[in-house]
DNA sequence: TAAGATTGAGTTGTCAATCTTA
DNA sequence: TAAGATTGACAACTCAATCTTA
């Protein structure tokens, strides 16, 4: 859409012609990003949401999480949540059980297997983050880059809980 | 998964802890955001891939170009773009037509209806990324950040092309 | 009444196979 | 043979409705 029209409506700040440039870069580097990574993991049959729910879990005390921490920790709905794990589950790479002390709630174990398949992928996943996103800018524009995401996410999210 | 256990697999460069909390946020926010701009556009009835398609197709000569020139520009598969296209179509916001030059080829158009849906949708889009993004951060930042994610995508894809 | 989680129906995306023309 | 584009089968995601317990 062009960005400097005269405005009918009312208050739209449209960007000026470097904003519009950045914004493009930014979409355009996320969708090849995400394409790249996609493909990568692909090779151990996992998607990139479930790698994330395999790398929480892993790093979870007892490597187990309750969904609705998996959910705001991934940023998913809990519906799609509930059906990711279930693939997960029925591959064998996670376990749920009932929450001990909230009899509403389910717990999910990441399995022996579901930590041997990570361990696997990881090595593949951090390198390609490592190749396409570090290796492409200077560790300052990268740090720089973390701290500017970082500043999005908590305005998009003030209390880091990702309700849907 | 752990940053820097002693790496049974050969030269995996695992990222550091400053390293990994950028990762982090850069994969967050953008999680939090697409949402975001996910259900601006749900009030239009569009898509984020639709939505960039009328926006190519709005800018470009004739307010039309070739399937594959799209493709590029969205970073799509062509199997993908086929699809959104025709759901586009269906709704009549685009119409395809058999391309002059190269018969193997498509053209696609955007209609008087796809052009005065695009305007309505590019308020509540544009507002949405200014809100999110831009004012997150100083004009700056948000300048270095592109310029960054320029590299990205350059080094990702390296012509422009984004061969599927 | 609300929170945690699931379900099923419909929509969108992916992959491999196919068709047409260069 | 390869490039442009499409198709259909299958997988993943979204939304609204439902179920259970707090």
């Amino acid at each position: 859409m062009s960005t400097s029209q005269p405005d009918t409506q009312p208050q739209t700040r449209w960007l000026d012609a470097e904003e519009q440039a950045a914004w493009r870069s930014y979409i355009r580097a996320t969708r090849l990003l995400d394409e790249e990574l996609r493909r990568g993991l692909e090779d151990h049959g996992l998607s990139h949401p479930e790698y994330e729910i395999l790398v929480r879990l892993s790093e979870a005390p007892g490597r187990a999480l309750r969904m609705s921490e998996i959910a705001g920790d991934v940023v998913s709905s809990r519906s799609r949540l509930t059906h990711t794990v279930a693939r997960l589950e029925r591959d064998g790479l996670v376990a749920r059980r009932a929450s001990s002390c909230d009899r509403r709630g389910v717990e999910c174990a990441l399995t022996d297997r579901g930590y041997a398949l990570l361990e696997q992928a990881a090595h593949t996943h951090v390198e390609q983050v490592r190749t396409h996103l570090l290796d492409a800018m200077s560790r300052e524009q990268f740090l720089a880059l973390g701290r500017a995401m970082q500043q999005v996410a908590s305005a998009l999210d003030p209390k880091g809980l990702h309700r849907v």
